[in-house]
This record gives C-alpha cells, structure tokens and sequence, in this order.
DNA sequence: AAAACGTGGCC
DNA sequence: TGGCCAAGTTT
C-alpha cells in the first residue's frame, strides 16, 4: 500500500480544494491573514470577510498603515476579536523592524502574536512550501480516527500524541498538497457527523473505519455547565445620535465599540444623570433577548432612552447616528440591537 | 493546566 | 431547540 501522505497528496490534487479566495496566490500576508481568519471559524464564514480585509488592506503596508479601529469594523461579527488586535501589531512590527518582509521559517513565524505552532507551520508550508506539520480541528480529527486515538484531543497528553503522529506522516516532498490536503479531508470527507468513509484514501487502514468507530473518535469535549450572566444595555439617543462606548482591550469584545452596560437591578436613568451627566426624557423597555458565547450565556435587557441635548462627550464615548454607527467595529448583538433601533 | 476568547452552522 | 464545535492562541 502507499503510505499514507502520499495517498493524502493524490486525494487532494483530485479532491481537494483549490479555488478557495486565499489558495490563488503564494502571498504570505493573504496566507497568514487566512489562516488566523480561519481560527475557530469556518470556510464559508471567512470567505466574504476575508475578501472584504483583502479589498481594504491589500498588503502588509496596509495593513500596518491602518488605525485599529477599521481593522477592529472589518472584524466585527468574525469574534476572537484579539485575532486583529494581534494581526494589526504584528503587521507593525513586520514592516516596522522585518523590512515589511514575511519570514519564511515556522519558528519566526510562530513568534508573530496570535500565531501559534499550528498556524505558523500552516503558512510556511502553503506560502513557503516548507516542511512542517499542523494540527489544526481538521487533522485532530483524522489523525484520531485513523490512528485509533482516544481521549479528548484538547488534552495535553491525546494533544502530544496527535502531534507526533502529524510528524510521523510527514512527506518529504509535496508540503503544500499534503497540509491542503489533511485540511480538505478532515472538512470535506473525514466530518464529524457521518463522515464519507468510502471515499477517503486512508480508510482501508483507519482504526475508527475498521472498528466501526467513527462515531466516538474524536472523543468529545467533556461537558461543563455555562455560567449565565444579566446584563441592561443603554441605547441612549441624543438628537438622533447614539452613544457608543469603547471597551478596555482585555476581556470580551475587547476594544470593539459597545453600548452602556449596567447591571440589571440598576436605575438607568440615575446612571445616565450621575455618571454620564446626561438628562433623560424618556425611557422604553425593549424586549429582553440572551445571547450565547462558548463560555457564558449573556441575557440582555435593551433599554432605549431619550436624552435632553447634551452637553459633554467623555472620553471613551462617541454619539454617531445609527447608521454610521453599523459600520464600526460592533459586537454582533450590538449590531443588531442597532440595526432595529426605532427612531420615530 | 485550565479558562478565556465569538459567532454561526448543523442536527 | 440547545448542545456541540469549527483552518487555535494566549495567559
């Protein structure tokens, strides 16, 4: 029998993916911003925002030009927002003190903020063509069924074990087909649901396949209980502008532009009076919704509130109409909330 | 080492 | 519908 890689390399030039808006060019920039675009996220959703981030900054001097804030309102609604806090400063530094120039070798790679050991070697094999393995979802997936490897693969040890079988796989030639290739198995053959065992060029010799168990390799993610938060919003509205504030960069929806947060016994108008120094003339209600991340449940209670003219804007705050408010860098249950907003 | 970090698609 | 997780990294 071939060996593995090459059957993966084969499969890919027949099967794999190679339209794909980052995959018609050998740019590392278009690589790299890809591969972090791709983070945690799929295809389908990266492709429009990663063509409207090229159609922007379409090199690295551009990106680096940017402010952060237009880097941050093409991120909005992609999430993992440190990803472009990351890409941003590590744009400045490659053109600040690399000469704007890409290095080619993993490891210098890997040192570049938000890019990790996966990462880095998924760019310096489809850009560079050097050799190197990843591990990202995609090949955590295959590299457990074939191999027969038990365990959650975000464990430390099940995750060492799955990167020395990514080493073992390796061909010495054909970097590029094989990582593409690893990648377009485990999203186009090798899924998580129902995977198509019959076409994949490495079932005759995967544990999962012959055992009759693709259905618990990988082994899943063990459960934990979401903590669930409350949260009122303020969509407070001054002359037909809204105000936004912006949010520290640590934590969630670091530096995007969000709207007042209080909690929820609190009296909103109160807050407007004393903290804002804003004087409100009416108050509605909006209906209660909740919004779910990976980690916490966020019920929100939007109240909108009419403001007498202001006097002051404090630092951290900009009042914008509503919509030129959509085309900053808003958290997606922001944007929505905006986007309904009733001015009548 | 475990938790933080977003959002949308899938079933 | 709600649980699960996706081209992971950082702290």
């Amino acid at each position: 029998m071939k060996s593995f890689a090459s059957r993966i390399i084969r499969w890919q030039q027949c099967h794999g993916r190679h339209a794909l808006p980052w995959q018609a060019t050998h740019d590392p920039y278009r690589i790299w911003l890809s591969e972090v675009m791709l983070q945690q996220t799929q295809v389908a959703t990266v492709i429009p925002y990663f063509e409207r981030f090229v159609a922007r900054f379409p090199d690295l001097p551009a990106l680096a030009a940017a402010h952060e804030d237009d880097v941050l309102a093409l991120w909005s609604g992609l999430g993992y927002y440190s990803r472009a806090r990351n890409l941003h400063a590590a744009a400045r530094t490659l053109v600040e003190s690399h000469d704007g120039i890409f290095p080619a070798a993993a490891d210098i790679i890997a040192q570049l903020p938000g890019v990790g050991r996966s990462t880095a070697a998924a760019i310096a094999a489809l850009a560079f063509g050097q050799r190197g393995a990843i591990l990202d979802g995609n090949v955590k997936r295959v590299l457990a069924r074939h191999g027969g490897i038990a365990g959650w693969p975000g464990d430390r040890n099940v995750e060492t074990a799955l990167w020395q079988l990514a080493e073992s796989h390796l061909p010495r030639n054909a970097i590029e087909a094989y990582t593409q290739g690893m990648m377009d198995l485990g999203a186009l053959a090798c899924t998580r649901s129902r995977p198509a065992c019959p076409v994949c060029p490495v079932s005759t010799d995967c544990v999962a396949f012959t055992q009759h168990r693709t259905a618990e390799l990988p082994t899943p993610r063990p459960k934990k209980i979401l903590p669930e938060k409350q949260v009122l919003m303020l969509l407070l509205l001054d002359r037909g502008e809204l105000m936004l504030e912006k949010r520290p960069a640590q934590g969630i929806w670091g530096s995007l532009w969000s709207l007042p947060e209080l909690t929820p016994d609190a009296d909103a108008a109160a807050h407007c009076r004393d903290c804002f120094g804003l004087t409100p003339l009416a108050q509605q209600v909006l209906p209660r919704f909740s919004h779910s991340f990976t980690h916490f449940k966020l019920h929100i209670q939007p109240v909108q509130m009419q403001l007498a003219p202001r006097q002051i804007t404090r630092p951290g705050q900009i009042w914008l109409p509503p919509t030129d408010a959509l085309n900053a860098a808003l958290p997606t249950p922001v944007r929505r909330l905006v986007a309904q907003l009733d001015l009548t």
